[in-house]
DNA sequence: CAGGTATCCTGTCCGC
DNA sequence: TGCGGACAGGATACCT
């Protein structure tokens, strides 16, 4: 959704970075680096006068890539925005770039800190870190892929928060996939019937692209990349309705803590089977 | 050593 | 009304 929406902005324009700051949050080193807490990354990293010329995703990472090979991925972790827009709040801004053009800055703030920037010097570096950190795009996995990715004796609800596996899925998704497969969450992947990965896989394609053509959108407080409020969480089946009547078959909605998460399902339409 | 969990961080919401 | 505390999310360091 971010990358539909800023791509027609920003490609073929050149940015300068105008502020950078507070400094306190995390820059991502390449590869597998630890988070380095109190550096930064420096202008040129951050595509200071560089022309984008596209911005490519997966999952729920985003780069741009400029025509001299500078790439720059953003996370935006849980309550990061990377928008273009006039109302984009001023407090917890961490990078404001100047657009060739365009009267709005690109502004990426992040309250939580809990998302970063990772600069790479190629798209070549870019998709060799990818390619080792990242699954299929949930967008598109096929459910060959899909049942590869998913052995072991991990819960299925674990193994879906697992960017390796499935890269895009993240808590409330992975709760909604597994109510649309009818699918119970504590159900230990290698248990997993063959017709049980077909559905699953069709349910995070159905389940996600809902979610980018609504606008995408988890927290109450959510914006898109242009300011528009989200209106996916009207359409959540069990997430964030514990204790609610399912909406198929009116048996309270379960809520437990898996994989270290809030986890919600229908005990009656989910049954392990 | 795979799988579970604690940690980071701040805004929001709940109860006293 | 004010305030403390629990909680939410994504990624990862760390522990078992």
């Amino acid at each position: 959704m971010i990358r539909l929406a800023l791509a027609p902005l920003l490609e073929g324009r050149t940015l300068r970075v105008r502020s950078v700051g507070p400094h306190d949050m995390r820059a991502r080193g390449e590869g597998r680096g630890k988070p380095v807490r109190g550096a930064w990354i420096g202008r040129r990293e951050l595509l200071h006068g560089a022309r984008i010329d596209r911005l490519e995703r997966r999952g729920k990472r985003l780069a741009l890539v400029a025509r001299d090979g500078r790439t720059l991925v953003v996370q935006l972790g849980m309550s990061g925005q990377l928008m273009l827009a006039a109302d984009s709040a001023r407090t917890h801004r961490h990078v404001t770039w100047g657009v060739e053009g365009q009267r709005h800055p690109l502004v990426f703030r992040d309250p939580r800190r809990f998302g970063g920037l990772t600069p790479y010097a190629s798209p070549e570096a870019l998709h060799a870190a990818w390619n080792e950190q990242l699954g299929s795009d949930a967008l598109c996995i096929s459910a060959s892929r899909l049942a590869d990715a998913l052995r072991g004796r991990r819960p299925v609800k674990a193994a879906l928060l697992d960017q390796r596996v499935v890269a895009g899925v993240g808590n409330i998704y992975a709760d909604e996939s597994l109510f649309l497969a009818r699918i119970d969450p504590r159900t230990r992947c290698a248990r997993l019937r063959p017709e049980q990965v077909i559905a699953l896989a069709a349910s995070i394609r159905t389940v996600l692209a809902r979610a980018v053509r609504t606008g995408g959108s988890t927290l109450r407080d959510h914006r898109t990349a242009l300011g528009q409020p989200g209106q996916a969480q009207q359409l959540h089946a069990v997430y964030g309705r514990t204790g609610l009547p399912c909406i198929e078959c009116k048996h309270p909605i379960r809520g437990a803590r898996l994989a270290g998460r809030a986890t919600a399902w229908c005990v009656r339409c989910q049954a392990a089977r």
